[in-house]
DNA sequence: ATGTCACTCAACGAGTGA
């Protein structure tokens, strides 16, 4: 089974590109982040006649994700909020396929650091991390991909130095992505290119994708029953260079 | 040279978020 997760900055502003990617690389699930619709742009059409079911947790302008699933691909849907019911803020689809939860996430920015943003991207984790935990301690096969919006390690960034002070590389944000990891979960990436300097986002400014001035915030993590059956990881730099891009990659996992 | 982009609201630019 081929998945993928990709941050597209506004799905209306992206729909060529998105769509065309999907056309030649069919994935059988993919997680789309940032949508910045609440339905009205969102190309339910299009994206169905390429052969795709849409799950969309959106809102207007801002944040927002959808699940996308091969049509004959039997799932359910799990849930589309994290915190409660309603949610303010669209960042989560939950699936289940074959008996593996799959979670779309895309996590507060948190910038400014400190900030009501940061608070609450904090409380947002915390959320997160109790679900996860619960999984891992009832051994619920899991997924999650999507914005983390977290920088693991220095090796995830051009300059380390560049990103101290920000919401994305706080002491007490790495600390959260390496809970999951010390929990038992497994950064896919880092399973075939432990030390590989691979970006996923490029910021549209100063020239950064020219730079390789990146940083890789887009993750997927597998619980250990996924792990035993994780085929490859690789992340589809290409989309960056085209016209009009998202500042994000598509990351693309294979799993049996 | 903080060198960008996409959104909303009420306009034809300012403010916000990333």
């Amino acid at each position: 089974m081929k998945m993928i997760s990709w941050n597209v900055n506004s799905i209306k502003a992206r729909k060529e590109i998105v769509l065309d990617w999907l056309e030649s690389h069919k994935p059988d699930v993919a997680f789309l982040q940032e949508l910045k619709t609440d339905g009205e742009h969102y190309p339910f059409d299009e994206i169905e006649a390429l052969g795709y079911v849409s799950e969309v947790n959106g809102q207007k302008g801002y944040a927002g994700v959808a699940t996308l699933v091969k049509k004959g691909i039997e799932y359910t849907l799990i849930s589309k909020a994290l915190l409660e019911e309603p949610e303010e803020q669209a960042r989560f689809v939950e699936v289940e396929i074959d008996g593996i939860r799959m979670i779309n996430i895309y996590a507060p920015n948190g910038n400014p650091q400190p900030s009501e943003k940061y608070d609450y991207k904090l409380r947002w984790y915390q959320k997160l991390e109790d679900k996860l935990s619960t999984y891992m301690r009832n051994e619920t096969p899991f997924l999650i991909g999507g914005d983390f919006n977290i920088i693991p390690e220095n090796k995830d960034c051009y300059d380390p130095n560049a990103w101290q002070g920000d919401a994305l590389f706080t002491k007490e944000i790495r600390d959260i992505y390496r809970r999951m990891i010390n929990s038992g979960m497994v950064d896919a990436f880092r399973v075939f290119d432990s030390n590989a300097l691979n970006y996923t986002f490029w910021d549209y400014q100063a020239g950064a994708w020219q730079r390789n001035n990146g940083i890789r915030i887009d993750h997927f993590l597998l619980s250990p029953y996924v792990t035993d059956r994780l085929k490859g990881c690789v992340i589809d730099k290409e989309p960056r260079a085209l016209d009009k891009p998202s500042d994000h990659v598509p990351v693309i996992l294979e799993i049996n």
